[in-house]
DNA sequence: GAAGAAAGTTTGACAGATAGAACATCCGAC
DNA sequence: GTCGGATGTTCTATCTGTCAAACTTTCTTC
């Protein structure tokens, strides 16, 4: 049932959160984790094992936890489907702030690259619609992480070549 | 993390599968289910008994599985979420078909009514723009089930009153 | 530097979703 | 009517994500 997924939608949000989370140093603790993300300390430990066995983190028994290049780019991808769906909703769906980033953040793992792309484009469509007053420099549309360009597709959210 | 679902995307889909095979009798089997879900019979024997306690199916040992009227609620505002994600996708976002109908089989379970009914809206507009031809009478938008509306919120979507 | 507080880990338990195997029931062919 | 295959159920087990409680480590403060 549904799409196979080699990341989960959990382990997409703690790197997410991690991402986000990360001070000057861009490392984060397991307790910042565990309120973020609004789960036990417990769990926040237990999840982090998956996440460092998978490469996506570094972490020292009681130490700071900190993303790898790769986890950063998972990260990153999460990130950018999050503020697209955001967007879209907000900007073109006319969706309140509040409502658009509960489901943004619900809909972030759901949605494939192919679809993060078009929204992107419907967006800069729809934003190109709006403002006819000065035409602003854009960064090339339908952009995808070095990750998903190198793979031609998006581990983040569960893509082997579909589309 | 996320929204608080009272009714699982697990048991969302069972519902849908099962309003969507019903034959001409309303009625499947547990066999059908577990093929068109990809699951084992056990599996559903066992995700049923939950259906049957929550009230959304009626099932005898060895025998048919028939939707409740509050099932077929359920199941006819998930496949409503569905259609209109997938239209949308289609239409608006021009993403291919076959992905369109993975991804929004995946994002039914994340939208919460308000987004849906943007959507709905967003779709119309689009069609208007499109089709300047004849002015066809179309079904009042931003439609929610009988459920949804006693209730003033989806309970498929997990809603609780929230926008 | 020792004591106590704060932070993190481990352990045991649980719920949900699942498979597979053993078992039960049903139904159609003879 | 009975037998055998198809269908369905139950049981056992696994995996994931979670918590609470017990425990360990680290930090802070005196």
């Amino acid at each position: 049932m549904h799409r196979d997924n080699p990341i989960s939608s959990t382990h997409e949000m703690y790197l997410k959160v991690l991402h986000e989370a990360r001070g000057e140093h861009g490392i984060s603790r397991v307790g910042d984790l565990a309120r973020r993300l609004d789960v036990s300390p417990g769990t926040v430990s237990t999840v982090l094992k998956g996440l460092k066995k998978m490469q996506f983190v570094r972490h020292e028994r009681y130490g700071f936890v900190v993303l790898t290049d790769e986890g950063k780019d998972v990260a990153e991808c999460v990130i950018r489907r999050y503020d697209t769906i955001r967007a879209l909703l907000i900007e073109v769906l006319g969706v309140s702030p509040e409502t658009a980033e509960i489901d943004a953040c619900m809909m972030e793992h759901a949605v494939s690259p192919t679809t993060v792309l078009r929204m992107q484009e419907a967006l800069e469509r729809h934003r190109d619609r709006r403002v006819l007053t000065p035409p602003v420099k854009r960064r090339r549309r339908g952009h995808l992480c070095a990750g998903c360009k190198s793979r031609g597709a998006c581990r983040a959210s569960g893509e082997t070549g579909r589309d």
